[in-house]
DNA sequence: ACCCAGGAAATTC
DNA sequence: GAATTTCATGGG
């Protein structure tokens, strides 16, 4: 089997950046050790010492999963600027400073965002196993790719049914018709300025402010993204007196997931 | 039984 | 228009 190695790797936790709520496929097969399908590719990844070990994947995949785990960014730099602007900031950067924003695909993070509405994380994980269980293409070895916004269009709400989504199965098939039929463009929607792009997103269903901001942070990789859930929003009232996230700047969305996560792990600081 | 979960649509005032 | 209710499902 095939194996593709990075070199070097700096700032890259896989436990904090594969399980800190931006992404619902991982799973940790073993201590450190993860398996996951991403664009179809089944693999399994891995740290020894700065190398990055990605099991499964070829050659031909280097650009690919370089730009999956987002390597071309510097992100101690982008710690250092963050943690400059507020000290509750440099103690949540501190707290996992391996996490990264993935550049996942952009149909797979409409979906599994829709999904998370009113729901939690392991659930929607569960939800979106289903999913790829019962309608994305098997890849081998019982795994699925994510399903194609063609195979969801042609099916009707009721159908979902085994996914047990509830009354998330007719947001999830209106996103896969409009995206299907070319109603949304995702890809036009990522060159948008970030106001025209969310709107552009809210075409969809059951996408709102805040999954939308999920949807271009984790799936077009806009950074400047801040998504504000209810647990963003109790950590910007206590944590950071009520401060505006636009003073994160262009890196935005990356405080975001620091705080997001420093704040499901020390939920107490909210009592 | 009740409340909450990485919210948003539908309804009501 | 702004405030409230409802929407499935599962776990604590």
């Amino acid at each position: 089997m095939s194996e593709l190695i990075f070199e070097n790797i700096r700032d890259l936790s896989l436990g904090e950046t594969l399980d800190c709520g931006q992404c619902f496929r991982w799973k940790e097969i073993a201590d450190g050790c993860f398996r996951g399908v991403v664009r179809g590719v089944v693999a399994t990844v891995s740290m020894d010492g700065d190398r990055l070990v990605i099991d499964g994947a070829g050659e031909e995949q280097r650009g690919m999963w370089a730009d999956y785990f987002d390597l071309s960014l510097d992100y101690k730099a982008v710690r250092e600027q963050l943690s400059a602007i507020h000290p509750v900031m440099a103690e949540a950067a501190r707290f996992a400073p391996g996490i990264r924003i993935l550049n996942q695909e952009p149909f797979e993070a409409l979906i599994s965002f829709i999904i998370s509405q009113n729901n939690n994380i392991k659930r929607i994980a569960g939800i979106v196993e289903r999913l790829c269980e019962h309608f994305g293409e098997e890849i081998g070895a019982g795994e699925h790719a994510f399903p194609t916004a063609e195979r969801l269009a042609v099916l009707e709400p009721d159908d979902l049914e085994p996914i047990r989504a509830g009354f998330r199965h007719r947001y999830i098939i209106d996103a896969a018709r409009k995206v299907h039929s070319g109603e949304i463009d995702l890809e036009y929607i990522r060159g948008l300025p970030y106001d025209a792009a969310r709107a552009e997103l809210m075409k969809v269903t059951g996408v709102g402010v805040k999954v939308a901001d999920c949807v271009l942070l984790y799936g077009l990789h806009r950074l400047d993204g801040f998504p504000l859930d209810v647990w963003m929003k109790r950590a910007m009232a206590a944590l950071f007196d009520g401060m505006d996230p636009a003073a994160f700047g262009d890196y935005a969305g990356v405080a975001q997931q620091y705080i997001f996560h420093y704040s499901r792990m020390h939920p107490e600081k909210f009592l």
